[in-house]
DNA sequence: CAAATAGTTAACCAAATAGTTAAACTATTT
DNA sequence: AAATAGTTTAACTATTTGGTTAACTATTTG
């Protein structure tokens, strides 16, 4: 094994790109080879074929993102410590990798079931823990109630969904990339203070 | 012109359900042709050929969709009946039309800036007068100081954001369709509440 | 080392899919 | 009613694309 990488590697890699950048029906199994620079055959070689090579990708890609992130929300930590530690994970795991959550909002319609299987979040759980925290610090007058689905909702909203408009949010307000990361660095500050902010019962 | 819709008007219903649901990748003519109940070949005879049709249809979305929600922006409004209007509006437009955020997105990416143009937001105009309304409110003492891609940006991301992730939400939070809609529903009113909250000086 | 095994390639195939043509049919004009 | 323009269909062609095969090369192993 003299090559930095093996072929598989190589073509994992590749597929990653060229999946996420196109989606399924999009991306073609030339390109893929193309971009691991082997021959076609070596990836029906390696995965039979193009929905076990896609299989393959999207659990792994899912399996990256998916229990880190969820995890904190049910961590032992302030309400604030949590959503602190949830926007910065969060916005330096898709600085990283900024097309992830169009890759997966748009594989999700097609199996949402499987989707959120992969995902792993029951409804018990964390949820049910986040779920008391809130009713105790709002019936201790701390903040304003809010149900858990509105919180994931707002919380999860305001982290992910500049990556989805990157494009269009770059055109409007002349954000080259750089500036973008500035954006993004930025709202590691300003997002919490705004959540934290909105359902705060005192300054 | 007996019938109730003309085979043009036919192929645009169904090419935009077929584009909005499968994409430009994944949609297939004689998809298209099936549920407009008409011959392949019409298609070409209207359309000449797949990219062409597509391109209408997108157009026509995006006009449907763009200049009315911007427009609210730049009235003459104070900032809550703003935040009021346009979540509302806005709502509404998307519980009708609740695929076509991840199908603008999605065909975002490969043609950033044509869509924008299409859009039409000039950095200019809209943006400007919200600019100048942020700073008067803030420089009042009424609201944190707040930019206006901040401020859009959370704006829109707390209205579009849930449609994107509905199979997610429904399948985590057992949301049904006949649920989901009250969900929205009572975003008109939270969603509001959460931004000016959040920017608010005074209670 | 030699046989077996694993990895790789170019050429090929078949299915799917976009696009074309010519002829028939229908509505409109003269 | 004849001519013309517009519409629709079935059959066909061209191209793209996922997948296969057989021959070849490198590597492992007895």
């Amino acid at each position: 094994m003299s090559r930095a990488l093996t072929t598989e590697q190589r073509i994992k890699e590749a597929a990653k790109k060229v999946f996420i950048s196109k989606g399924l029906a999009g991306a073609r199994m030339q390109e893929i080879a193309d971009e691991a620079q082997i021959n076609k055959a070596m990836l029906h070689y390696y995965y039979r074929n193009k929905q076990q090579l896609f299989k393959n990708i999207f659990d792994e890609v899912i399996a990256e993102f998916a229990p880190k992130i969820m995890a904190i929300l049910g961590e032992e930590l302030s309400l604030e410590e949590k959503v602190n530690k949830f926007v910065g994970h969060y916005l330096d795991l898709l600085r990283a990798n900024p097309f992830i959550p169009l890759f997966l909002f748009s594989e999700l319609r097609n199996q949402p079931h499987e989707v959120v299987e992969k995902v792993g979040i029951k409804r018990g759980g964390v949820l049910k823990r986040l779920e008391k925290q809130l009713k105790k610090e709002a019936q201790a007058g701390r903040i304003k109630p809010i149900t858990p689905i509105e919180f994931i909702a707002n919380l999860v909203s305001l982290t992910v969904f500049p990556f989805l408009a990157q494009p269009m949010l770059g055109e409007i307000f002349g954000l080259k990339d750089k500036e973008f990361e500035g954006f993004i660095e930025q709202r590691k500050v300003t997002i919490p203070e705004f959540i934290m902010s909105a359902i705060n019962l005192k300054h």
